[in-house]
RNA sequence: CGGGGCGUGGCGCAGCCUGGUAGCGCACCUGCUUUGGGAGCAGGGGGCCGUCAGUUCAAAUCUGACCGCCCCGACCA
């Protein structure tokens, strides 16, 4: 009593933004570090998460027609030289196999033998091996389109690791098409970055800004990348997916052709695009308070928790009934396109339960005890409420409720990280300005600062770089709905070709 | 790879300066009492103190090397 802190998770996020991270991931279940350098075991309730954001991507794919097939984690090396851009994007993160058989060595020691006549790079992304496949499957534009999506694990041996947003391993999907004109391939670039933000807007309540990447930030290999950027709680952009237009590059480097109707032998178009486990990571940083994690009910691994509490032995199996009935009740409840999901956890362990589920972020928590049965009611806590704040409410007006409520938090979540980013987006014409604003007051230990600048840029890479360097400050789109005219050039004065997103990124 | 911090039971830490073989809080287990809320009392289990080597009668404590982790930066979903 007393001696608890003021809010579950310590730092606070105004505290210590990157050590709120770390805390909040561990207090919310969600996943933890493991053994191997960078990579993370993700649990239950993390998986859980990440299967109902695979679901919601999976059906909007297949809507359009994309489906799913597999291909091999491993890629010969050949096959990453064959695109010149690519390889070199690359190749500073592959990880790769030269050996395939473990022997003792003299001091018992389990040694690799057998080297490989080809080294194998564990694939950092597909598009190299998918290449070679859909050059063997495509003859006619009659083949044509080819849309191929896969869910799987890719292996980037980054420098620097944090969990969710970067990790040595990270599980995602990687989508491939192939089209027979340059047209259609940019217009399913689009169709998917669309999905993107859809599934970020309408599932995980993320509000997104669509662009296009500058040069320096595309994708290797592609002509052209799309992306959907996000902010943070601590003001930084989250790049939440990205749809990449290849052209034909990949296509020449592989031997992509078909017979048209015309009867030309002609390169195809290709497009490919990814979003993955990083997404956990953005739910965390835009919703997370310092409780715990906040989960959109709409994803959420489970939408309701019921906590029986019962003082005497007595009164167990009536409060056990009772809240067996309603979970069954809920359970046969839809809240958009899915049954609602429900927890029962009667663990005796006093007010730390309720804390349990605060921290892992669900959104509804329903207390039953006698006084419960008494009214034929339940008392209702919501994860976008504070923890003390709960309500009564008569159990049938709860069951035929239920659905309005989650979307009331999904709405909520929503509204809160909009306002959110529209009072951290300004539009900045002044470099001095500029450089003020991406500055932060305490060196020694940034605070939050910083936010979306709105500025203009004049589409020279060396503007680009020098804000980079200075400020650590990138172009994170070139939005498609820049209101402002361009201006002139935050870093040059020069007359503006763009009104871009200028933010400090993860 | 550069800068900073740190490696002691599951988590957070003290002990290290002034060597003598391990302690606290939380968590965990048992019992009793409590109970609309992150309980109280009593008892209990769990660590050869990152690794290796050295100094010493004796090392968590001193010396050296190495390994790992976290934060900041460069690389990047």
């Amino acid at each position: 009593m007393g001696k608890q802190p003021k809010s579950a998770i310590s730092p606070t996020r105004n505290e210590d933004y990157p050590e709120w991270y770390q805390q909040v991931i561990k207090a919310s279940d969600l996943a933890e570090r493991s053994p191997v350098r960078g990579c993370m075991v993700i649990k239950p309730w993390g998986y859980a998460l990440w299967e109902n954001i695979m679901q919601a991507m999976d059906a909007m794919f297949k809507e359009t027609g994309v489906k799913n097939a597999y291909f091999p984690l491993f890629i010969p090396l050949s096959f990453m030289q064959k695109e010149a851009d690519h390889v070199e994007g690359f190749a500073k993160e592959c990880a790769v196999v030269t050996h395939h058989r473990l022997e003792k060595n003299e001091r018992g020691e389990l040694v690799p033998a057998g080297p490989l006549a080809e080294p194998l790079v564990v694939r950092p992304t597909s598009e190299t091996i998918i290449a070679d496949a859909l050059s063997k499957w495509i003859n006619s534009y009659r083949d044509l389109p080819v849309l191929l999506n896969q869910w799987g694990n890719v292996v980037r041996w980054e420098m620097r690791t944090r969990i969710f947003l970067r990790t040595s391993e990270f599980l995602w999907q990687e989508g491939h098409t192939a089209h027979a004109s340059r047209e259609e391939a940019w217009e399913r670039t689009v169709m998917m970055l669309d999905i993107y933000a859809r599934l970020a807007e309408e599932y995980l309540a993320i509000p997104v800004l669509k662009g296009r990447k500058t040069a320096a930030e595309r994708f290797p290999g592609a002509v052209d990348t799309l992306c959907i950027e996000a902010m943070m709680q601590d003001r930084k952009a989250l790049q939440a997916g990205t749809s990449h237009f290849l052209g034909q590059n990949f296509a020449r480097a592989s031997e992509i052709k078909f017979q048209s109707a015309e009867e030309r032998e002609e390169y195809v178009w290709t497009t490919s695009w990814g979003a993955s486990t990083r997404l956990i990571g953005g739910v965390i940083m835009t919703h997370g308070d310092d409780d715990g994690i906040i989960l959109p009910p709409r994803v959420a691994s489970a939408q309701v928790v019921l906590l029986p509490i019962f003082k005497k032995e007595e009164e167990r199996q009536a409060v056990m009934a009772y809240t067996d009935s309603l979970a069954k009740e809920l359970k046969a409840v839809r809240y958009k396109d899915r049954p609602i999901t429900v927890e029962v956890d009667p663990r005796d362990i006093g007010g730390a339960r309720g804390w349990e589920w605060i921290k892992k972020g669900i959104p509804l928590r329903i207390e039953i005890g006698s006084r419960e049965i008494k009214e034929n009611a339940v008392f209702l806590g919501r994860r976008d409420k504070p923890h003390h704040e709960r309500v009564s409410l008569k159990r049938e007006a709860f069951v035929a409720e239920i659905s309005g409520i989650l979307d009331d938090i999904q709405n909520n979540l929503f509204a809160r990280a909009l306002s959110y980013r529209t009072e951290n987006t300004v539009t900045i014409e002044d470099k001095g300005d500029f450089y003020d604003y991406f500055t932060p007051r305490n060196l020694e230990k940034p605070e939050i600062h910083g936010g979306f600048a709105l500025s203009a840029w004049c589409g020279d890479a060396d503007c680009e770089a020098r804000i980079k360097e200075d400020l650590t400050v990138t172009i994170r789109c070139l939005p498609f709905d820049a209101k402002e005219p361009a201006g002139r050039c935050i870093s040059c004065g020069k007359p503006g070709q763009h009104r871009a997103v200028f933010a400090k990124a993860y």
